[in-house]
DNA sequence: AGTTGTCAAGAACGGTGTTCTCGTTTGCGT
DNA sequence: ACGCAAACGAGAACACCGTTCTTGACAACT
């Protein structure tokens, strides 16, 4: 889908491999000064071009080549994520693996953050222009929150639906605000398993960006033992504890 | 502490007043464009000023500006997050008001991020420079969760400290990693309590991120429901429960 | 082999933050 | 009341930036 056939000429691989060669300086970059130091000039000329106007042939515009490395984080982070959740296969084992399993999916996605900084402030920090973000990007985008809510129906698939806890009830308001997330899952998918996962996502992501964003600094010693605590703590309270 | 004395000299009035003026109009464009679209040039022609560089005789540089900025925003949340507080005074009521209390000053702070939405980016979202948070901005950051540990103790005087109910314990290298924080604490406010409230804390601008830097677009319908029903989840599953 | 399209180069435009210099204005101390 | 020193706004200048357009060279397909 993403190529029409192979590049059968010459002058096509080497343009696609030129095009990759621009962001994998690109992403140098941003690696280095974050993504408002990035600048077409100093990619072509770490590219060992004399202009940036060449770089016009590959992305139209700087913000084109953002969206490209936008999508490229949500595929490197989706796969670091999916990879740790398949490392933890639960097989048919006890309840309480389900809630371990949380929290190595939380800390692959922790430990992407903390090296790819940057480009974790590119896609969950403050969207730079009036926010374009094409198609192409949602099916990367939504990723993981799919895989957490694979996670998550794991723990329902083991003994059904768990009558709720202490948790309110849903009202009727809350519910069809999820309407259009449940057109797109299994017709018997319990509004309260979307909740619980969507409330985990939001969690997950809200803590790396306090982390990463310096909101934690000078409150907490150890990131990592708060981390795998508040995941634990969190994965308990949304039902999949042991 | 802030203003040595009172303003004796016009000149010195004269100035504040324009320092003040510089920070409104800076702040209309921002509300306006974005941070990003910020520029000295801009101020000083709104401001009828023939040159930027007469700017720099108020603010160091156009950063100093925007942290000036983030810190009126931090001022301004936290007074918002406080009026609501204080607005749902619960007396002696029982312990189901406290959850309430709670969900208000989630809307509360949402009601603010969503009438303030560039400012709330600038403050929450990705940090522009290298990030540089002078120790002004500390003691403003620093009220909004301060207040929510207030709540969540509010709660907890009630029926004394409550047995974790399904929440896991607390190993010790968690613990310790919340020292900092606790070294400024009464020696006698439990651990648990300081962890829910910072899970709050950081659940609550988790969602708002979402929903503001567009991640929950074409996924949830009715925004405000769904906010209201995960803020009365989360207090629930923190410990805020009936 | 000739034509067509792709390519890098370079100049140019309007914009930016920042620095420096230059008169002017203002307030304070004498 | 006067003079000096500090603060002020204006303006030019520097080094960048993204983007557009034109020009000339090279490669590929017919």
């Amino acid at each position: 889908m993403s190529t029409p056939q192979k590049p059968r000429t010459a002058r096509e691989r080497a343009r696609i491999e030129f095009t990759a060669e621009i962001k994998a300086v690109a992403r140098r970059q941003l690696a280095e000064s974050g993504a408002a130091a990035l600048s077409l000039r100093a990619v072509a000329r770490d590219l060992g071009l004399a202009s940036a106007s060449a770089l016009y042939r590959y992305f139209p515009s700087r913000d084109a080549l953002l969206t490209a490395l936008i999508l490229d984080g949500y595929t490197s982070l989706s796969d670091a994520a999916e990879a740790a959740y398949a490392a933890l296969d639960v097989a048919e084992a006890e309840p309480a693996d389900v809630l371990e399993r949380w929290v190595g999916v939380c800390h692959a996605v922790r430990d992407w953050a903390l090296a790819h900084p940057h480009e974790y402030a590119l896609i969950y920090g403050s969207p730079v222009p009036g926010y374009a973000a094409p198609q192409d990007t949602v099916a990367q985008a939504t990723r993981l929150p799919y895989l957490i809510g694979a996670l998550f129906s794991d723990r329902l698939g083991k003994d059904g639906n768990r009558p709720s806890d202490t948790r309110p009830a849903m009202p009727d308001d809350a519910r069809q605000s999820l309407a259009p997330l449940l057109a797109g899952l299994p017709p018997d998918t319990p509004a309260d398993l979307v909740m619980s996962s969507l409330m985990g996502w939001t969690y997950l992501l809200g803590a790396l960006s306090f982390e990463l964003f310096g909101h934690r600094r000078e409150i907490i010693a150890d990131p990592r033992a708060f981390f795998d605590h508040e995941a634990r703590r969190l994965g308990a309270a949304l039902g999949l504890a042991t």
